[in-house]
DNA sequence: CCCAGCATACCAACCGGTCTGTTTTTCACT
DNA sequence: AGTGAAAAACAGACCGGTTGGTATGCTGGG
């Protein structure tokens, strides 16, 4: 793999365990083997323009990942449980979820540089699409799968928060059972 | 008001603006018009100390707040209303929602301090209490009570994060509409 | 030859934290 | 009430380490 996907996956994985601030710069190279001769080679800009290169890859990898579930599955409700089931799988496995939220970032950044939240809004807007789109194949109606769709969103972003504190995945599943009221055209 | 409560209310406010790795100490001292010597005599253990009560005293405020709008109504449904409401007012006329959540110091710190973890879950905890005798008032079963307050507060949570990105309040607005579809036992 | 692709040395700024010194308050004792 | 010692409440200089960023040097392939 050449040197820049490298930094990327990389520092994805370091910006979404230890936020913006708390992932140094040194500490980025250490773990890529690679000193600041490349990274300023390929991002000139530095952290931030790494931090941003990292959301669009991030954007692609979880994507995908979500779309497959959701192809394989014929209603919103099967793929959600679905999807929630594989966070708690990577979570109990893992023992962070921390591949699957960039939440430190938004938080942290958010109000700091637009780039990133830009980016971060995009992500989170794809995800919001897919859910949208299984929602209208299920005979939403427009407004409402839009609706749900971000329902759908916030709640499992913020579930996965409160698995943070609790170190546990009770809160997904919790999450996951309470669902089907919510999918009601 | 005493310098230790001042210096907490003051590092409050900018532990969730910034996160607790953005928030430097010389920019919290400055803002406290204070020294390094106040600090390390209120909490010899310096940054995390005071980190942690400002979350003791976020604890405090955040709960006898909720609390006061959940006696002024009879239902879950309408508490849950006015205080999204409240919520999307700050928002709206604030331009930032940074005073009620703490969305960037769980998803910074809970993995790197027990004791910020502990703090971070007591508060969730607190706040899902009160949505919990609400709804058991309101007739749900002690489970279902439990789960669904999780919900109420995954949900909010997670809608703050997309209110951030979004630089909007739209998010709030599309769960406190949906709410009624989760509040049924 | 040249230029992309790196390595290395270096930088000022800042980080959180410690230490010592000074002011202010408290309070027991006469 | 007056006094003086002790303790609390600060102020400010200083520290080593780290931060993100820059400038220059080297190197191999087209």
């Amino acid at each position: 793999m050449d040197t820049k996907s490298l930094m990327v996956d990389i520092a994805t994985k370091l910006f979404q365990q230890k936020g913006y601030k708390g992932a140094g710069l040194n500490e980025i190279l250490k773990a890529c083997n690679i000193t600041k001769g490349a990274l300023y080679h390929h991002f000139p800009n530095g952290k931030e323009e790494l931090l941003i290169a990292c959301l669009q890859s991030l954007n692609e990898a979880i994507t995908t990942d979500i779309e497959s579930i959701f192809r394989q599955h014929s209603s919103t409700l099967e793929a959600m449980h679905a999807t929630i089931e594989k966070l708690i799988m990577i979570l109990e496995t893992e023992g962070t979820i921390a591949g699957y939220t960039f939440s430190s970032i938004v938080s942290e950044m958010a109000s700091l540089s637009e780039p990133v939240r830009n980016a971060c809004g995009a992500l989170y807007e794809k995800i919001q699409d897919i859910y949208r789109n299984k929602l209208i194949e299920d005979g939403f109606s427009i407004e409402s799968a839009a609706s749900v769709s971000l329902f759908m969103t916030a709640s499992i972003e913020g579930a996965m928060l409160l698995c943070l504190t609790q170190k546990s995945a009770d809160p997904l599943k919790t999450i996951s059972k309470l669902l089907p009221n919510v999918l009601m055209p």
